[in-house]
DNA sequence: TTGAAAGCGCTAACAA
DNA sequence: TTGTTAGCGCTTTCAA
């Protein structure tokens, strides 16, 4: 910068006012400066201006322990990342390193400027430290009822609902559904939109076809097995996310059950995978680059109005009619 | 640290001493600094020390433009941020913005100490900046010939060798290969290795059976179709890359042949869906997370001594036998 | 073994 | 419109 100023006959203070477009500066002398930047390849550092500011220009994408950074995480990033940058700002990615709520070494160091919390796994206590400690956060995936925190989430009730009413219209009246821990908001509202569908159409819901598992395939599997083999099983099993209705589509296969012939699937989040199956997996969308977009957009409210009444947002989704739910137009 | 200071009732200087562990500080001194730390959870800034040490404790992965960060990244990110947190250092994701060698907003800004540059997607020239820049640099899934930088690949050339191998003791003569664009250091060795097994089993490699085409599902579909789609066609097919046996799959499909049946298919790398397919692909496994380790270990060599030897590390393939190729034993 | 002063590269506050 | 001074929170250098 010194560099810069004396190249251009001016003071530090001067260039510092060209680079940050403030308006009193003469239009000769930003002309000069504005040459002498260009001449000298010059661009300001970041730290220095960090340690001045107080701005890191510097978000955290938090995921939970054990390491959850799948597909789903892998688009928010992205998607994250995308408008971080637009923005100036740069995306840091931190794996959670225990399952305890400790302030993430990111924190503690003051590298970041603001959090985004990826997924249900993140403590409520770690929420509460980080706001006690004036960071700004987001939820993602995820929304609690007790501190204010700006949310984005998937339209879980409304894409369960979509999805159970279209089983509902094939004919289905023997629903099941296999999800994970209902401690989680997702999975609760994901329930719920199964409970309002199968109620509002005049069918039962069954307790023990209500299953709670881990997520994973080999949950999902294994809670399959137990609900289809069964001589009382249900005609169709509607699961939380995709990754236990791969586990449930396997279970089919080993009791020589036909998929959507014998049992009928329907998934949540489409992910990667979910058209590759045989046979190709129904299942709700989950916009995850948007969610990504969407958070970055509401820390940046929650940094520049802290006391701004928090936003939860909400993002549509869309039911994809593949395969494995019978429908007679398939496509994709 | 002001404050740490005066409750320990000595100067910032030998609270900096302490935690930085020099050991010019008597035992009981270092005592009663650590004592007031704790009692005021004091924790360094991470900016301040960035300023005056001119070292960021950051680190950037870059990929390639358009935002390339998939299944095989998501891997590498996770395998890195691992290792890098392991150092007290960050992980800051970056996907290039355009696909000129323009320098990295990071790099300008100087938030990094150095940078993972992942694939062959990365320019050339891109490199050389950097290097010029005296800014430390891993190549991650490629490898350059002329300027020296430390790099951490597959097998490739293992890999493929062992594949084609396999499919030659099932019995087949006719092997094509369809791969992505011979240019990329990892297609060519995987080439490589397709050529040197084939030759060895005295084989005749076609160059008509040779397809060269973007790194995509559809792409693999398009020039599968062509392959199969000949009477004088191959008995199988050997795929750079698990997407594009995706879209050989589907063309088999298309054409109403049956896989391994009609014609055995291999992939590489592993992707998470290659074991969900119908049927399971068999592939080259690639440990991504070793990969993305590993990077950082170089990285780390790299910075504490600049002009060392780079490193050009190869971390072993595993072929991992499913359904596709048609050997008789398939395990997952 | 400890501390005081200067400086890392920038910006806020004030003065000219 | 422009420049000077002080300071962000730490570390390096030098002196005590």
């Amino acid at each position: 910068m010194e560099d810069v100023a004396r190249r251009a006959g001016v003071s530090k203070m001067t260039v510092s006012r060209v680079i940050r477009g403030i308006p009193s500066v003469s239009a000769e002398t930003r002309e000069r400066v504005l040459r002498a930047i260009e001449e000298l390849e010059y661009y300001p550092n970041s730290t220095a201006r960090a340690l001045a500011n107080d701005v890191t220009t510097n978000v955290a994408l938090l995921v939970g322990h054990p390491p959850r950074f799948d597909d789903f995480f892998n688009y928010v990033a992205k998607g994250a990342e995308l408008e971080l940058a637009r923005r100036g700002y740069s995306l840091i990615l931190v794996m959670q390193q225990s399952e305890e709520g400790d302030l993430p070494m990111v924190v503690r160091q003051r590298k970041v400027d603001g959090l985004l919390l990826g997924g249900p796994e993140i403590r409520q206590s770690l929420i509460e430290s980080l706001l006690a400690n004036a960071l700004p956060c987001v939820l993602l995936a995820n929304r609690v009822s007790h501190p204010p925190v700006p949310s984005v989430c998937a339209d879980d009730f409304g894409g369960s609902l979509a999805a159970v009413q279209h089983l509902i219209s094939l004919g289905h009246e023997r629903i099941a559904f296999v999800g994970t821990r209902r401690t989680f908001y997702h999975v609760r509202e994901r329930f719920r939109g199964y409970v309002t569908a199968s109620e509002s159409a005049g069918l039962r819901v069954r307790p023990e076809w209500c299953i709670e598992v881990a997520y994973s395939q080999e949950e999902g599997r294994r809670a399959s097995l137990e609900l289809l083999g069964q001589s009382d099983r249900p005609s169709a099993v509607f699961y939380s996310g995709d990754l236990l209705a791969l586990g449930g589509m396997e279970a089919a296969r080993e009791l020589g059950m036909s998929v959507p012939g014998d049992v009928a699937m329907v998934g949540f989040d489409d992910i990667r995978s979910a058209a590759l199956l045989d046979p190709p997996l129904t299942t709700v969308r989950v916009d995850k680059e948007e969610m990504g977009r969407v958070a970055v957009e509401l820390l940046f409210e929650t940094i520049s109005r802290p006391d701004a009444e928090p936003r939860q947002v909400t993002i549509p989704t869309e039911l994809i009619i593949r395969k494995s739910c019978g429908a007679a137009v398939a496509s994709q």
